[in-house]
Parts: structure tokens; C-alpha cells; sequence
DNA sequence: AATAAATTTGAACACCGTTCAATTTTTTTC
DNA sequence: GAAAAAAATTGAACGGTGTTCAAATTTATT
């Protein structure tokens, strides 16, 4: 622990902490012992935990892009699309503790406006999926094809909170990657079915 | 506020609180003074916070439930349930405070288990979708009738949570309504065009 | 070695939910 | 109506939270 890497550091033991333990274990003074440092040197690093929270979750927007850019196209535009899903769910599924700060904060701070950086990871991700989807709907105006995918995206996004808890799995017998998929593919049948007009 | 009432007395005042501060202004202690009693009344009412908002939370779905049910049937199943999403958006929107912390809490306390109080009355309010949804697809097998419409409902009310932030305003340059009206006509097409196989 | 700059520290502040012995109020009994 | 018993209310106190900032320490410069 350098001084040129503390930020790093404590990111990192950040993260350790909200793996292991919730991310309600993650607060300056419990940071603050597992970095061994004290609180201020946290706060000379962040401007508010708050800051070092959004921080951690942009790595964690980053790391789901990484992870679905390391995907390699299916043999149709339209099995892409379902194995980037696949690959979606699976890394909210295995960072789950992750991804429910990502959420959660997503919903604590959106009262106000969203900061640009968060903002560009989420556009970021989207535009991974962009070439698949603009293929399967190639004959769909640019301007409405945007706005689908968007929505498409929102949903997914969306739903995706619910996957870190418990609540599907009392109100559902099916699994939640077989939720996300129905939500997926009956969207993809409903624009192939709409764009026929 | 005489003694038999003390609960429902609280439950206003908090709901007061909430809609004209927001959620994060909803303490034990504020609540005490607004109500002019101290916060040991609060806790001889309420185990904890946590069921205090919980017992809001449940009178939020109950109004979104009549205000529902207030609602008429159109001309065709299918326009009923445009009719239901507008009703829908038109709370969540027109209730902003009291939705956000509904949503706020739900995915906090759904890290356990979600009460049963709770639980039931989500189910109550797919029920009033159900004739009209069942209408549209009645030839699909119940079974898969069930579960498309459980995550029709599922994705309208995880996007609804955006619904009382700011983050789609910058996302996008086309209304809430249109969105959410997007998400269920698209998704009702896709139904639709499944179906035929 | 002495000075200057930068960094780290952690007690202190204002909050939060929550508890519970002591007080006040209400009810019951005589 | 007075006295005793039961019930309800109180609010200081506890341990936790984020955050601050003067003082101590470390590092860099002269």
C-alpha cells in the first residue's frame, strides 16, 4: 500500500468487503480497519462514501462489460442476443452482493441527477448488445429500433435487481434466468411481430 | 389522536412526512415530534422502523389496488389493459415519494424473506389484471399463461421504479408513459405472436 | 539538519434506530 | 372519592452511522 495506490487499495478491500459480508457491511470505519488506515484517509481519497460506493460501481459496470465483450457471437444475431443475456444473468448471479449495491445505490442517488460516468457505463453496455440487436431489426426505423432497444434494456436492468434477492423465488416456480429469458424473447417475438405492419 | 387510534394517527403523519419530504425523511425521531409524542410511543406501536414503513408500504399497494379497481373495463381486453398501465403509471407517478420508498424498502428488506402481508398484496394487484389478460390468451395453456403474466407484471414494476426518478429523463427524450406503454404492447405482441405457433 | 509541505490521524459532532427504568396516566378496587 | 394496580408514555442513554478538522506525523525541499 503505496501512497500512489491507496485509492486502488481501498476499492479493493471495498470490494472484498461487500463480496463477503453485504454491502451494508461496507461503511467507513469497517473500510477504514480492513484497509488499516483511519476513516480521514478514506475521505481524503473520496469526497463522501457515497463517492467511494459510486466508485466501486462503476467497476462493477466495467466488469460486466468486459465480461460480455469476451463473448463471441452465436451463429445468428438473434442467439447473440440471447447469449448476451445469459451472460448478463450469470454475472449478476455470481456478483450478486455487487450487484445489489450497484442497484441499490442506482436508486438511493437517482432521486438527484445521475452522474455522468454512471451514465456512460450503463450506455457502454448497451451498445455491446447494439450490432445484434440492430441486425435482427435491421428493417426497423433507426429512431424507433433506439427506442426498443432501450426499453428492452430498462426492463432487463430492471428486473435485474430482483435477481440478487429472494422475491422471485416465493412469487415464481421457474427460474430466474428462465424469467429473463421469457421477458427477452417475448419482447424480440412482440418487435418482430410489430415491424410486420 | 386519542389511544385507539394512535397507530392509524402515526401511519398518516408518516405518510405526511413522506409525501411532502420524501422517504429518507421518515425518522423515528421526526416522526415523534411531528406527532407529538415521544419515539418510545412510536416502538410501543411499531417493533421497528422497518414495520412502520412495511405497515405504509402495504397501505400504498392497498390505494394502488382501489385506484385500480376504480378503474372500467374499454371496449376490448386488450384496451383494458392500456386502461390498467395508464392507472398504473398515473399512481407511481402522482404518489412519486410514497412509491420510491415501496421500491426503496422492498429491495432493503428482500434481502430476507418479504413478509406474507406484503406478498399478498402484490398477488391482489395481478388479479386485477388477470380477467382482462386472460381474456386476450385464452388459448394459451394456463400454465404459461400464469407465468407470462407474472413477468409482465414483474418487468412493469421493477421499470416502475424509475418511474420516480430522474434517470430516464436522461436517457431518453420520450415520456415514462410511452415507455412503460411500450414495454406492455410490445411484450402483449410478442405474447400475441407466440401464440400462433 | 532545519524548514516546509503534504499526509494521516482519531476524537468530536450530529445524526440514526433502539432500549428500558422511571414517570405519568388510566383503570380498577374498596 | 381515595388508594392500589395496571397500562401507557417518556426521553436519556447506548451503540452505530457519515463526516469534519486541528493536531500529529510523515515526506519533501532547502
Amino acid at each position: 500500500m503505496t501512497k500512489d495506490n491507496i485509492r486502488e487499495y481501498l476499492l479493493a478491500k471495498g470490494r472484498e468487503l461487500v463480496v463477503s459480508q453485504g454491502a451494508a457491511f461496507l461503511t467507513a470505519r469497517k473500510l477504514a480497519e480492513a484497509s488499516g488506515c483511519s476513516v480521514g484517509t478514506i475521505y481524503n481519497q473520496f469526497a463522501n462514501m457515497d463517492n467511494f460506493i459510486m466508485a466501486e460501481n462503476l467497476q462493477t459496470l466495467d466488469e460486466l462489460a468486459g465480461s460480455l465483450r469476451k463473448l463471441s457471437p452465436d451463429s445468428s444475431a438473434y442467439k447473440t442476443l440471447n447469449r448476451y443475456l445469459d451472460g448478463f444473468v450469470r454475472f449478476v448471479l455470481s456478483n450478486r452482493n455487487l450487484w445489489f449495491m450497484l442497484y441499490h445505490f442506482h436508486l438511493q442517488a437517482s432521486v438527484k441527477k445521475l452522474p455522468r460516468a454512471y451514465l456512460r457505463r450503463l450506455v457502454r453496455v448497451i451498445e455491446i448488445w447494439r450490432p445484434a440487436f440492430e441486425e435482427v431489426f435491421k428493417d426497423i426505423r433507426p429512431r424507433e429500433r433506439r427506442l426498443s432497444m432501450q426499453v428492452l434494456w430498462l426492463s432487463l436492468f430492471s428486473v435485474s435487481s430482483f435477481l440478487t434477492t429472494r422475491v422471485l423465488d416465493d412469487m415464481n416456480s421457474v427460474s430466474k434466468k428462465t424469467i429473463c429469458k421469457l421477458l427477452l424473447n417475448t419482447y424480440l417475438a412482440g418487435l418482430t411481430a410489430l415491424k410486420k405492419d
